[in-house]
DNA sequence: CTGAAAGCGCTAACAC
DNA sequence: GTGTTAGCGCTTTCAG
């Protein structure tokens, strides 16, 4: 059923229908009895207008583009869920999808959704998408970064104190007498994973201690780093702690250390919270984003960017707070 | 930069290079010479074209509509990353919302994703949502509903043996010697949650068990649930053992055990996995959803009926396996 | 107060 | 081989 057929059976135009429809039938001049007699109509019918050609006859697909790593991960999963919740309060709806850490895939995601006329895109990017997001910026699609940035591209960011919190955390640990401090984590670009590792680097350096890193791999179906973790654990036997720079290598090293019963002994800190680590025993200390802070920042600075495209872009940096448990003590 | 401007630019006419563009030049009958040369001009400016005027013109979208609980849920996320992957295999792209059980959003969501012309859905309905779900039956929008069904409607269906499953947890408890087992829910109507219960139920009755039942609620924000279960199970001291209906309750159910130290004690099995389960001392039993295969099933119901408006609806049953570990020995 | 008409960007039947 | 034309369902300007 389309305003056509409406406005046929009505014996009225189109545009009147229209203009009723879109409750402008006052500026629209319209008679309240043709707009009462066209409203009754619709409900009747229960029409509902067809937004893609409203889209296409506006302009406006009133849609954002959310492309994450991984929807089912516990930080991109809630985050992902509260910028739905405040985009729907400015009205918009959201268009997601997981990269999964392939760069050409979040290429063809980004593609895609432009292609879908979405009105702005929220990304979390792959290592290497600096020239999509350059081709992006260029045509001033209105856009937020968050998690990671790209440092060589002005763009919008949310994230949070990387540095400062992981400091803090290797800190932590070596205060509390740990004196062979490890680290697991990722072999990436990303910014927010270097931050995390640079953070480790200079407060062992600062204190004349010697690093003990892990670089492991989820991507590589050959490699399984629940298996590369123990293994490195039993080669090192003089660390004594652990610093993991996010949620599933915190995974990963847990079950590493349940199978050598040896997280009772080693000093645990992770990045990220996960559900269930206040529960663990020792329950495991970590550095836990504000992920609804992060999300409404993130929302923000896209509706801002949406009513001024030429809008300067900004960095916002939402502090993480750090969970002191039974693992770090 | 549209067709027409393409057009208009190589001196030719929409129609030619809408065929080269969608590659049936071939079948098109143009010219070798004008398809290269509209290709080449078309890979000079980067043109892209604009989907929604395709799909208004076509009437397809190759868009698929998945309604969840949360997104961000242990449960869905994942479901949704696997949902998202096997469609993106069969062209499609997803259009995502949480409902968070509010029946009225849910309702509005359906109807945004209509509007915009998706050409099916998946749906993990709310409580109340037959109407909404009636009326797609009605238009033979391709729909399949997960997790729970609506049992007054034939539907399409993926779930699993909740009872069954629900049953054998149950018994497992009595096998081990538990004389007083309780139960964790939620009130809520849904058949999933309903099946669970009744085995439990059952399970009890059979053999002359008494119930011990609390049901908590989610939603309600002026409700704790840590803090009822743990006054619920102070109250009743004899409970030796918890069966939870759901992820989230189980990790309500464990917080509560926590405070009262008696996790150790007590014997556990929840329905739904969560990443930590089997790394918490002790480590906890579960009933296991096969996600990926629930996924899988999903997508191949869906493109089943896109494929075929009329097909007679079908129900699949994804077999859940239950994981014994420490908690329930 | 209301209708006619052009146009959003694309497809597809049909003519030449 | 290629162009013309109508149309998808809607908005919006302008004329009356």
């Amino acid at each position: 059923m389309s305003i056509s057929e409406i406005a046929k059976h009505l014996k009225v135009s189109k545009s009147t229908v229209s203009l009723v429809i879109n409750g402008k039938a006052e500026e629209g001049r319209i008679s309240k009895a043709s707009a009462q007699r066209i409203r009754d109509y619709i409900e009747e019918i229960g029409y509902k207008p067809n937004a893609l050609a409203k889209s296409l006859a506006t302009g406006k697909s009133r849609t954002i583009g959310l492309i994450v790593e991984n929807i089912g991960d516990s930080f991109f999963g809630p985050i992902a869920l509260h910028i739905e919740e405040y985009l729907r309060k400015h009205g918009y709806q959201v268009l997601y999808s997981s990269t999964m850490g392939d760069n050409q895939l979040a290429a063809e995601i980004v593609q895609t959704m432009l292609d879908k006329q979405v009105e702005g895109i929220i990304l979390a990017p792959t290592d290497a998408l600096d020239s999509e997001v350059e081709r992006m910026l260029k045509s001033k699609m209105p856009l937020v970064l968050f998690d990671r940035k790209i440092p060589s591209l002005p763009t919008n960011y949310v994230g949070t104190n990387n540095y400062e919190a992981s400091r803090e955390a290797v800190e932590h640990l070596l205060e509390q007498g740990y004196g062979h401090i490890g680290m697991v984590t990722i072999a990436s670009q990303q910014p927010q994973m270097q931050d995390r590792l640079r953070a480790y680097q200079d407060v062992l350096a600062e204190n004349g201690s010697k690093e003990q890193l892990l670089y492991t791999s989820f991507l590589d179906k050959d490699e399984n780093p629940v298996k590369a973790i123990s293994k490195w654990l039993k080669k090192n036997p003089e660390i004594d702690a652990l610093f993991f720079s996010t949620n599933y290598v915190c995974v990963a090293g847990l079950k590493a250390m349940r199978k050598l019963e040896r997280e009772q002994q080693l000093g645990i800190i992770a990045f990220d919270d996960l559900e269930l680590l206040e529960l663990m025993r020792p329950q495991i200390s970590c550095i836990r984003q504000p992920l609804e802070k992060i999300a409404k920042a993130v929302v923000q600075m896209l509706i801002e960017q949406l009513s001024d495209k030429d809008k300067a872009p900004s960095e916002k940096i939402i502090r993480s707070n750090i969970q002191i448990r039974e693992s770090s003590l």
